[in-house]
DNA sequence: GTAAATTTGTGCTTTAAAACATTGTTATCT
DNA sequence: AGATAACAATGTTTTAAAGCACAAATTTAC
């Protein structure tokens, strides 16, 4: 692997997606009131139960939002990619979060006082509604979850995994290798299953030519065959 | 059963829980440009794939909002009580429902149509951050029952189901029996499991004397111990 | 009010996935 | 660079829950 480079965060109207319906004030406001923050591998972000304190944006590298359950096994509940907001959903229901961050590569991310954004939301109709739309689209994908983690065997969800993280990261220059390195645990908690299930499973799919492993590269070889394995439950 | 009684419904004011930040002008609108309807017992209010053509209020009755898995399973996403808005997530994603909605006894709905429900989230800031409150509350419900679907067993799913359905529609004047009379099918559907398996639960719990069975009517006798079943996963 | 159709209740069988155990392999840290 | 820890791979055993079959009891419909 290539020494990492520590590239300088991009400024925070390029990370933002909600930037465009930011009054002149605001936008000078946010420039000013913002913080930089990065996160090594691995190292836990927020954690459930804590207070919120901030609204995030993941700047740069991936975070894992996940739930400890029964005991302490950890349900991922989803992934995030540059751009994502987080961290914000506890700050409106007033109650402490309800899910631990961290990231799976390291990040850069912005921060946003609670009293900050909960002030624009009440004061920028638009801005208000474009997280209306985030948390309206999030409610979608999370009622999906509870259907498929729960209904579907091993191989479906697995495969379910991997389409879910192709289409989130998208691939690399050879068209085909997915665009995020997991572990195998973080694949099983991503799927509801246990490591050695994950592990099985993934040999499965690369006997019968469906995916090529190279380690934690994944490549997706038949994906028509993963869908219809994904659906089949 | 006594003679059910088709009561006249409550005015729109009545029944809207965010009544209070509308303007003048919004709560004539709203007064004039409202629909009623009534459903029967197992009546499809809506179901996964329509296009989403108004938000709906739920004036009296109780209704189970489901997606249809695997083999179509049905399994319940959450269940509503009178107050409570529906069938809105859609209309802002711009999307098709992807849920079913259907009474489970005699149900009264008030109906706002989308475009009229839109107008008033981008031009009303304080209703459309009461909006964003119940979606931000919805989402954190969602990822937690995801854990608990996935991780508890059995017991522990039918023990929450029917503290959740206590919580959520109380108990009749003993104090103890659920106020809300469920199909086997519709527990069992709730708790992720078989039908045979939620009797089978129930019939267990009934013997451990921490609830007692009447049919249809469930009641909870050691509360303490569901709690702990619950929690034991 | 009676017949048909659901719904409920049980026992038995099968099966998918977890749990456990062991070994090989790859990162990580001083 | 070598030690140590974390991760990956597989085989075996155990178990929770689904699937199935059938009888009894309720609803619902006509």
């Amino acid at each position: 692997m290539a020494k990492k480079t520590i590239s300088t965060p991009r400024p925070i109207e390029k990370v933002m997606t909600v930037w465009d319906v930011l009054t002149p004030d605001e936008r000078q406001f946010l420039r000013n009131n913002h913080t930089v923050h990065r996160f090594k591998k691995n190292e836990l972000i927020h954690c459930e139960g804590d207070i919120p304190t901030h609204m995030m944006i993941l700047e740069s590298g991936k975070v894992k939002v996940f739930k400890e359950g029964v005991g302490s096994r950890a349900q991922i509940i989803r992934m995030l990619k540059p751009g994502e907001h987080f961290g914000y959903r506890a700050i409106i229901t007033n109650q402490p979060h309800n899910t631990n961050v961290a990231a799976v590569e390291p990040s850069t991310i912005f921060m946003i006082k609670a009293d900050i954004f909960t002030s624009i939301l009440k004061h920028n109709n638009a801005f208000c509604y474009r997280f209306l739309e985030e948390l309206a689209c999030d409610l979608g994908v999370s009622d999906a979850r509870i259907v498929n983690l729960t209904q579907k065997h091993i191989r479906g969800r697995l495969a379910e995994a991997l389409l879910t993280l192709k289409k989130n990261y998208g691939v690399e220059a050879d068209g085909a290798t997915i665009s995020i390195y997991l572990a195998r645990e973080d694949l099983a908690n991503l799927s509801n299953m246990t490591t050695s299930n994950a592990i099985r499973t993934l040999s499965n799919f690369a006997n019968e030519q469906v995916i090529a492993m190279d380690g934690r590269k994944l490549k997706i070889i038949d994906e028509e065959r993963l869908i219809r394995i994904s659906k089949m439950g």
